[in-house]
DNA sequence: TGCTAAGCGAGACGGTACGTCCCGTCTTAAT
DNA sequence: ATTAAGACGGGACGTACCGTCTCGCTTAGCA
């Protein structure tokens, strides 16, 4: 469901919903081949078999384009609830790792750069980029308040940063994307950090693992023991 | 004194070392002025008053002139050494806030886009921007660990992965550069997390601060009593 | 009354006249304000207050529109029939000048230039625009030739074609219009080749002078003695 | 060798000669498919294998453009000089509708609507595409007048128009070209008109005939007797 | 008098061409 | 030999306008 910024008025002769689906697609595929630098609005509507203005009328410039494309393709997995907090959050850095790649770091990077000077558009960005994952990761991290298994007064929010950031970070500067052991040492340092006992969370996550064989889906933290 | 990573050959006329300067001059301007994208070679040409090949024969495109004009601006301050490694690790922040700090958000971002898709110009980036405040937490961290006050097995890259990106990622996407009560609550997170024994931390950090009058220049993390 | 080439349907809703007599203004507005090339069907409809399909819907196109708003204001003036052969044709040239006086000479070239390559187009214009002025003159001519005052023999459409493209020439490249002095030579030049006795020609037209004080309207070609 | 009005500049990159003969070669190949309209400065940037900007920078826009195209093909036959004023002064519809005929009429008074508006242009298409002819039969009056065989106090300038339009108008508004017998007829009125004694002209070009045989190039008026 | 359908008005569409900015390169003259 | 600088060839931009299509409303003519 490619959504253009720009609503489709009500009079007149509607769009061609076609060109739409052909240039969002044009859109992507020209991301994936030549980078960012490769989609100008020219290519991608020579790929797309249309013109320059009906781009236009349906987005505003190259960034709204491509934010749209790369909306269209994200994929935020929702993050299980299994009881578990240990295993539940653990999964959180999955969530963003796999909401980040489905793009190139460095679209993501030249996308957000464009949408960075105008208001707006860091605001669409934020809210169609960047929050599914957070919100997604915001859940699980409310069930474990709602648990009690955090300490009270932690910050919500800045745990949530602490995680989307160091994924996004890694996303852009490489050092390739975040290993699973080091994603596992990270949630360790901010569980430890974060929770109101860390050693019960552990001992929970494993007891359950005893109790039944892995549930396919579900992979658990094993965290080193202390 | 502006580096350009064109060296000059030997023989021939010799350059014009006020055109070096004009042009870096000129792009900082340009780039304060009219953000990231109003920075063409073009502009920056006419505003030095001198012309396109002068530049190219100097560095080979927009992002490497960037950089090292932004590299020539960055002033990364070195972390104290007050032995307190609560405090200390506490000015991390400081140190990527401040490295940040020079340079505007969306400049950061564009220039990170434009250097992504090249390996040797991200790692000039990288070299340039982003390992000088990296390295200067770096030796904070290695102060700590080698005291022993960080667990055995703590991941040192992770650990400064996870203060410059929080730093990074907020440099970005805004929510304002971080507040000071937020870094506070991201320092004891992680320090829960990594140290060995938190509370003998913040003992010995009220041990310092009451037994001399704060030092100037270094702030204390006044952590919350669990 | 503006003339639409394509008649209105007689069945459904009938069309509003008021668009009609707005459009034409519109045009001759525009035409007269901004030239030929400021007369865009877009341009006119705004004028109009109306829409492009409106236009479309009562004239095919743009070299319709013009032609049918200029032909709605041209004016030929009917030459005299005073007896005197020198003078009635003297008259000619006033008449094509007055023909084309009305229109911007650029325009004129414009219009006629859009209507060339169509023939139905073309003969339109020249059933509109070029045939009254001609075929005005062609009476006079007919005039003189009952009275056998040309000789036999003379081509009757070459010699207004004559007439009526020293004006034409004029009117486009300039040269200002033709002037008085101008029309009496020419008038001279071809009177003196196509008449039976140019001669006596004169001597007529100097006794009619002579005769009756000149009436008004009627100028009299003071054609210099040989 | 296309004349671009806009003159290289002396310093920088010379101009790539092949582009504008690539060019000119496009306009004219276009003009005679497609007519005026089918001329759009991007039809003959795509035909002539080169970009907008290229022309742009050799001619201002469409019109100088196609006005060097055509006044490149231009070719104005000299008028002959016999001896025979009759003859020579024959000739001059030639020259006119020799010069005109390598343009298509509709491609001539589009171009000079295009001409029209602009003083500059307009005096460039007089200067190219009608002064050549009209100096040219201009030479031939003026060894005429020199002959003393026009009346004195004739006006060149307005003879020359007189030719010049009438097959200028025929060349715009079709009726075709000038047809061989029409010219003669007109030529006839026209000397009738302007001659000193145009029997004697008669005479004098039916004695050359009889002298010689025609010579190769060279048509004689045949004037139907009085 | 109420219903139907043709034609109307207007708005927006898909697309061509425009004229301009900037890029990266080449050429000449000066040092 | 290499500089400084001007101009080149070309890719892409964002816009104006074209000619067409679709909608919803109006209105004449038939039931």
């Amino acid at each position: 469901m490619p959504e253009s910024p720009r609503p489709a008025p009500k009079a007149g002769r509607p769009r061609d919903r076609h060109i739409d689906r052909a240039v969002i697609a044009a859109t992507l595929e020209i991301q994936e081949e030549a980078g960012y630098a490769g989609v100008s609005l020219e290519a991608v509507a020579r790929r797309a078999g249309t013109s320059r203005p009906a781009i236009y009328r349906r987005w505003p410039g190259r960034a709204h384009l491509l934010l749209a494309a790369i909306a269209d393709r994200l994929d935020v997995p929702e993050p299980p609830d299994t009881g578990c907090t240990l295993c539940d959050i653990g999964e959180s850095f999955n969530v963003f790792v796999a909401a980040y790649r489905t793009i190139r770091p460095e679209v993501l990077s030249a996308l957000y750069a464009e949408c960075a000077p105008d208001p707006e558009l860091r605001g669409r960005y934020l809210r169609t980029i960047v929050e599914p994952a957070r919100q997604a990761v915001g859940r699980t991290l409310d069930r474990a308040i709602a648990r009690g298994d955090l300490r009270a007064g932690v910050d919500r929010e800045l745990l949530l940063d602490m995680v989307g950031s160091l994924v996004h970070y890694r996303a852009m500067f490489g050092r390739a994307h975040l290993a699973d052991d080091e994603a596992e040492r990270a949630i360790e340092v901010l569980l430890r950090g974060a929770a109101a006992d860390y050693a019960a969370l552990v001992e929970h996550s494993e007891a359950l693992e005893r109790e039944h064989l892995d549930r396919p889906g579900v992979r658990h933290a094993r965290a080193s023991r202390p």
